[in-house]
DNA sequence: AGCATTACCCGCACGC
DNA sequence: TGCGTGCGGGTAATGC
């Protein structure tokens, strides 16, 4: 899934519409077909159904790795995609379920959106207040509001490694495994370094290094490194996710591949210290 | 004790 | 066939 730049991809898609798709925006929601359960956070699905029945999307936008629909009758819903959660438009006329869809928006004129997510990992919340879900989420790294010396002092407010923090969304909203492992190649910092051991600046190098590569992310439509997302070309312009083994692009050591939190990391021994 | 940090685990599909 | 791996994070367990 989905990290944040292909949630921002999906969010553009379902804003304008592709050639072939219709956007989202102001379409009637007619019927919510709730096939997996589970997949519904909040609320249960006959209430999650009949709320959405006659409303439409009025805005939609992004916050981390949420997408958020705000609804014309009040009320957000939220979506997380997670590791395998894909959003597809299925054209009229109505085919039964594709396998793993775990919700179905239909729409007035018989366009649906189907929630598809082999994995089940995905979550789905119709709220009135969307501060119970994203409340805890910490700065967006792309807003310019954040500062240097900002990140800064939240890296010296931490004694965690440097690839757990990136990975925790309290400490920075939308950071997904590749794009640490590459913002930290790029800032030539080792993922193992307590956060507070960062110099003024070695974080504002850090920080620049998250939003480049995260740009460069959006910019190819994210990465396609499994049968789970198709969508863009990122994974030919990894420095160092899923290289183990190969020659580091700025010095020839072996890339190095080594579990660190339960989530495996890249990094070249050499250059990042 | 109380906080911060880490490990386990959740469905499923794929490649070796 | 079996095993390791995974674009994530809630919760239980552990560490300080």
């Amino acid at each position: 899934m989905p990290e944040l730049p292909e949630v921002e991809t999906i969010a553009r898609w379902l804003r304008e519409g592709r050639a072939t798709e219709p956007p989202l925006l102001g379409r009637t929601i007619t019927a919510v077909e709730v096939h997996w359960p589970r997949t519904l956070a909040a609320p249960d699905p006959a209430t999650f159904a009949q709320r959405l029945t006659g409303q439409h999307v009025t805005a939609i936008g992004r916050r981390g790795k949420f997408l958020r629909w705000v609804l014309s009758g009040g009320g957000v819903v939220l979506l997380h995609l997670r590791m395998s959660g894909d959003l597809r438009w299925q054209p009229p006329p109505a085919a039964s379920p594709q396998p793993h869809d775990r919700l179905v928006f239909a729409f007035a004129d018989g366009w649906r959106l189907a929630f598809n997510d082999p994995r089940k990992f995905g979550r789905v919340w119709l709220v009135e207040d969307e501060t119970s879900v994203l409340g805890d989420l910490g700065p967006e790294p792309l807003d310019p509001d954040l500062s240097a010396a900002d990140f800064y002092a939240r890296l010296q407010a931490s004694r965690a490694r440097l690839k757990p923090l990136l990975l925790d969304q309290r400490f920075l909203a939308g950071l997904g495994n590749i794009y640490a492992d590459e913002a930290l190649f790029q800032a030539g910092l080792h993922p193992l370094r307590p956060a507070h051991t960062l110099s003024r600046t070695e974080a504002e190098r850090l920080l620049h290094a998250i939003r480049q590569v995260l740009r460069a992310g959006i910019a190819h439509h994210g990465a396609s490194i499994d049968w789970v997302y198709r969508g863009g070309d990122f994974q030919n312009h990894f420095a160092v996710y899923r290289r183990a083994g190969q020659p580091c692009l700025r010095c020839g050591t072996p890339i190095q591949r080594q579990l660190v939190g339960q989530r495996s990391t890249h990094f070249c021994p050499h250059c990042q210290v």
